[in-house]
Formats: C-alpha cells, structure tokens, sequence
DNA sequence: TTAATTTGGTTTATAAAATAAACTTGTTTA
DNA sequence: TAAACAAGTTTATTTTATAAACCAAATTAA
C-alpha cells in the first residue's frame, strides 16, 4: 500500500538537487549552492552520496582560474527519480478540506 | 524556489500515517500499523511525535477488555498536510524520459 | 489453575542522517 | 604582501529513524 520510498531521494537537500538535474544538461556546484540556499558544507556531502549511488557524476575541472565542479544526472539517477515521484504518489491522495 | 519541508511531515512513516488519517474519521494503533507495516515500535514513536506537534489526538481506550488506541487527525495536522503536499510540487517537476 | 502465548502497546538503545562549523587551497583585491 | 574571497572538503554535532527489548493484561493450552 505504501511503497519504500527510496531514502538515497527521499531528503530534502538530495531531492532538491536530483528535481534541478533532471531538468538541465548539467549544473555546477556553485549553481547549486544559491538555487538550494544550502551550505556548501551540506551539499559537498548530499553530492558525494548522490555519487556513490551513480545518481549523478562529478567533474571537477576549471572555468578560468577558478575550480568548477560540474554535475550531471545519470540514466539510473533519472530512473530512480522517476521512480521516487512515483511511490511518493501513494502518500498523496487528494487534498482534504 | 525549493520551499523547507516540514520535517515532522517529510518522513516516511509519519507521512504514510497522515496519508491514512486525512481520509478518515479516525484509525486505531493496529490499523495503521498493518496499513503501514511499520514495528509498532517504531510507530508508538511516531505518533507520539505527531501528537506533541498537535498534528494528531491519540486516545487510548478499550474495544471489548482490549486496550484500543484511536488516532485522529486535527484541523492543523490537515493543513500541516496540505501545505506539505503544497510544498512538495516544487521539487516535483513532471518526469522526464 | 497455572503456564505459555498473544495482543497492544511503551521505553530504550543504536545506527544512520542531516547539517553546520571549521578548515584548506588557491585567487583576487587593497 | 597582507587581507579578503571563492570554491570546496573534512570533521564534529545534533537529530532521526528504527528496531530490540521490555511490560501488562488477556487469552489459550496443558
């Protein structure tokens, strides 16, 4: 009846960045950072877990002088989020008044 | 852009138990329990945290010479819910392929 | 009738998570 | 050249989620 709600997606930080990926070709840390309104800290962390699950890949390389890390969502990272929207659909029936 | 997730709503068990109460007049402990298939451990402590939020009243009483507890829920908790599912389309884009 | 089991929970302990604070390295600015 | 800033990472702390262990009363079995 309720479906597991993958705990990878189920976070609000994780979820924010895999709603954002999901719509564009690729976005960087930085991004990011000012559209989530997270500390760097938080999303470093919420990044390298979305990385080890091969939800989204990390490329770190330069723009100019400056490091950028770009990032990019996966196939299964896309599956799996597609999925997660799925199940979450059990939670929500239609509003009560 | 990506609006705070209530966190006393944006867990797994406590939404499935307020997905359930929101369409009902009320539900007992061993209901929610099979309906979720949550230990009832794990959801004695749940309720008790939606009920300290005033999300839900929890009444314990009798079915027979069985102890019965009734769980409601209250007119916050139901705008509490609403808001979240309010909330929650913004990280919610239509899938993509 | 008393011992074992089941029911309906609560309390406590533990493992995992989220998050921010502190730190690092390199770059720009004063 | 010293101070401030940018772009992150690492570490520490506080919450959480969750299950295991426990409890009391009722039912069932011996």
């Amino acid at each position: 009846m309720f479906p597991k709600l993958d705990p990878l997606l189920h976070s609000e930080l994780r979820l924010a960045v895999m709603s954002i990926l999901a719509g564009v070709e690729s976005a960087d840390f930085t991004y990011l950072k000012t559209q989530t309104g997270a500390t760097a800290g938080n999303l470093s962390v919420q990044l390298e877990k979305l990385t080890a699950a091969d939800y989204i890949t990390v490329e770190k390389g330069f723009k100019g002088r400056k490091p950028c890390t770009t990032c990019r969502i996966t196939p299964a990272g896309l599956e799996a989020f597609n999925a997660y929207i799925q199940a979450l659909q059990a939670y929500l029936p239609t509003a009560q008044k």
